[in-house]
DNA sequence: CTCAGTGTTCAGTG
DNA sequence: TCACTGAACACTGA
């Protein structure tokens, strides 16, 4: 789930849930690989701090507290935040009846605040981190991140002299977080589909037409998924992401969509409609 | 049983 | 040195 869309989601609600608070106690899973912070210390520096308020860059978020170190978080390819009653819904979990279990499965932090609010960061395939930093923007690895994609789009010719200064395949610029940090798989895929660009495409070859297509896109795309609160099923109905995974079918329209692997994911595409 | 996956890092290559 | 690619990471669910 964690693109920027539904990083967004969850700083929100840890904003909701948490800020103004203060938290009364600290629980930690026995996991050294997402917990990279041991817990001991992870414990001493969140236990009776007030969190003043959640930010977020690119797929990152982290709780501003009353006191350095802050916690940060990043969720992996399987992480997500919960609040008892209330979960991130999975792709592939169709269910309308979202309700998650409490503790959510794959805890690896739980916080519970002064008012009795709770969250929980949960990953199940290991891939997030949860980590202590004194200033989250000014050290690894937010420093080495590019602007974030939906609060610092660099204007159109801005855009496109970052775009054109790359040699790699666009989609491949796309996911790249030093470029724009908070773009992922479905997203870059959505913004190309969009903007009507084949993703194998250099991006030093593309139009000044073209980038401007695809900036327009991404902050289409993304100011529509964070509206919808990373909802999948609140996104237009016209949106590739509904039949990404719909293999060997094809969109609304008849228009058969394309698999393969560029820059080592899987993309999907739509060739009568991208160039 | 095998494999792909809404991500990142790092070794290897040109 | 820079820029890019692909494997590794770790585990679930199809």
């Amino acid at each position: 789930m964690p693109e920027l869309p539904e990083v967004e989601a969850a700083r929100r609600t840890a904003e909701r849930v948490a800020a103004g608070r203060r938290i009364v106690s600290v629980w930690c899973a026995d996991d050294p690989i997402v917990l990279e912070t041991p817990p001991a210390r992870l414990r001493r520096a969140l236990l009776g701090r007030r969190v003043l308020r959640v930010g977020r860059h690119g797929k990152h978020f982290w709780l501003e507290l009353d006191r350095r170190p802050w916690l940060l978080v990043h969720f992996g390819m399987s992480g997500g935040l919960y609040t008892p009653g209330r979960g991130v819904r999975l792709r592939s979990s169709g269910s309308r009846d979202w309700r998650v279990d409490w503790p959510p499965r794959f805890a690896k932090l739980r916080l519970t605040l002064d008012d009795g609010g709770e969250l929980a960061i949960a990953d199940a395939r290991r891939l997030g981190r949860i980590r202590l930093r004194d200033d989250p923007r000014c050290e690894p690895p937010l420093s080495a991140l590019g602007f974030d994609a939906l609060r610092e789009l660099p204007p159109p010719a801005r855009f496109r002299a970052l775009l054109t200064a790359r040699a790699a395949p666009v989609k491949a610029v796309l996911l790249d977080q030093s470029f724009a940090a908070g773009v992922g798989n479905w997203v870059a895929d959505e913004v190309l589909y969009q903007a009507r660009i084949a993703p194998r495409r250099l991006a030093r070859s593309l139009s000044p037409a073209e980038a401007g297509r695809l900036r327009g896109a991404l902050r289409r795309v993304l100011v529509t998924a964070v509206r919808a609160g990373a909802d999948s099923d609140r996104y237009p109905r016209g949106w590739l992401f509904h039949r990404r995974w719909d293999h060997g079918t094809a969109t609304r329209r008849g228009e058969p969509i394309r698999h393969e692997t560029i820059a080592g994911r899987t993309a999907a595409w739509v060739p009568a409609r991208q160039r």
